[in-house]
DNA sequence: TTGTTTTATTGAACAATGTTCATTTATTTT
DNA sequence: AAAATAAATGAACATTGTTCAATAAAACAA
């Protein structure tokens, strides 16, 4: 059957063309001013197309934030050969930070935006995998430092939600403007203070 | 000038009438659903007349926002006479996240949307008064407590800030649907457990 | 009271969006 | 070469937020 697989190739590569054209606009201009009618002029074809290839919006914005936490996930791996796990855990929350601010939007769309929820939703899928193994990461770091003596009293998958917590709140609130609505100094500034304090309470707890 | 003085009052009472209207189909059905059409339906006004009171939509939702921050304003404020700054903040914390739970959309648009920071800036206004306020709250309180010995080592601002940033991060990882989506038992529970970390973090802190 | 001016309200119309689907075009099979 | 299948199209639809000339109501002046 080679045509019948060539053809399933060409399928791959134009639903992967929509992809990275969607990225591109969506990087250059913002989630909410992209639409369908943009990513179909990029490449070429028509409105149509794109939904013989994404069932809807959403759909398109699932496979776009699959990649960002692929992106995410591979930053986050370079640091698993820092031996101690309270190192890896602080240069994880500054790897995450750093890339929430370099990427807002990709980041809003991982762990704000309602429509990668919506699509799993739709497909009745039970988990959310990307999700998922990026907080086992953490989890797994947290497991390794309370092995190590850290945080005596505390409960692992709490805390490991709670440290999520605190620098998705950082990023989050960054993004949203915020920080930059309160005036605490310069935002960017403000970021980097806020990594030093949970630097510090890391240690402390 | 009676009259005039009247038409300014029942200005002010159509706008409210709006203002009610959205808030209530907002709680109904959430923002995103909650068109300028079904505002001017439920007020059996028209399309046209909404526009009078109101310049766009951001308008609206701003005032709405206003509205959420009088609510945890005055949330908070119960707790005004707890005499302990430590067990303040704690209380800060856990009214806080009961205020998100209690009214994810309302959260959603006070520390999330981009429409309110969006209509300060087409307004020209440089502060975010209802913000400002609420920080200033949190960051009196962490102030008292470091008068008390509390938080050794640690810069003011900055740790106000990864506090927020902390009870934020919960609640808006919970309204996002990202505590749900990696399946830390019940999210509900989790939210009371992460809680519970941050108070323990807290007291080390 | 009557006519004039000012104010308030209206809803049809516009542009932009996501989405659908009968039709057309291209490709593969017979 | 004809028939069957697959891919691509873009006009059309419903729904948004938004505008604005036209209408209705109210206030004022005579």
């Amino acid at each position: 059957m080679g045509i019948t697989e060539r053809k399933a190739k060409e399928k791959e590569e134009l639903k992967s063309l929509i992809l990275r054209a969607a990225k591109k606009l969506f990087v250059e201009k913002g989630i909410e001013k992209t639409t369908i009618r943009n990513i179909a002029n990029e490449i070429e074809y028509s409105v149509g197309t794109v939904y013989v290839y994404y069932k809807d919006k959403n759909d398109i914005l699932n496979d776009l934030h699959t990649l960002g936490f692929r992106q995410l996930g591979g930053e986050m791996k370079v640091l698993s050969n820092v031996a101690d796990p309270m190192e890896r855990l602080k240069a994880l929350g500054r790897v995450y930070l750093i890339f929430a601010t370099e990427n807002p939007d990709m980041y809003d769309l991982m762990f704000s935006m309602k429509a990668p929820m919506d699509f799993l939703e739709s497909e009745h899928k039970k988990n959310w995998n990307e999700g998922k193994a990026t907080f086992e990461v953490l989890r797994a770091t947290v497991n390794q430092c309370m092995e190590k003596g850290h945080f005596n009293g505390h409960q692992l998958e709490p805390l490991a939600f709670a440290i999520w917590s605190m620098v998705h709140g950082m990023a989050s609130l960054h993004i949203s403007q915020r920080i930059k609505g309160v005036n605490l100094a310069d935002p960017e500034t403000m970021l980097m203070r806020g990594y030093e304090e949970f630097v510090l309470i890391l240690d402390k707890t």
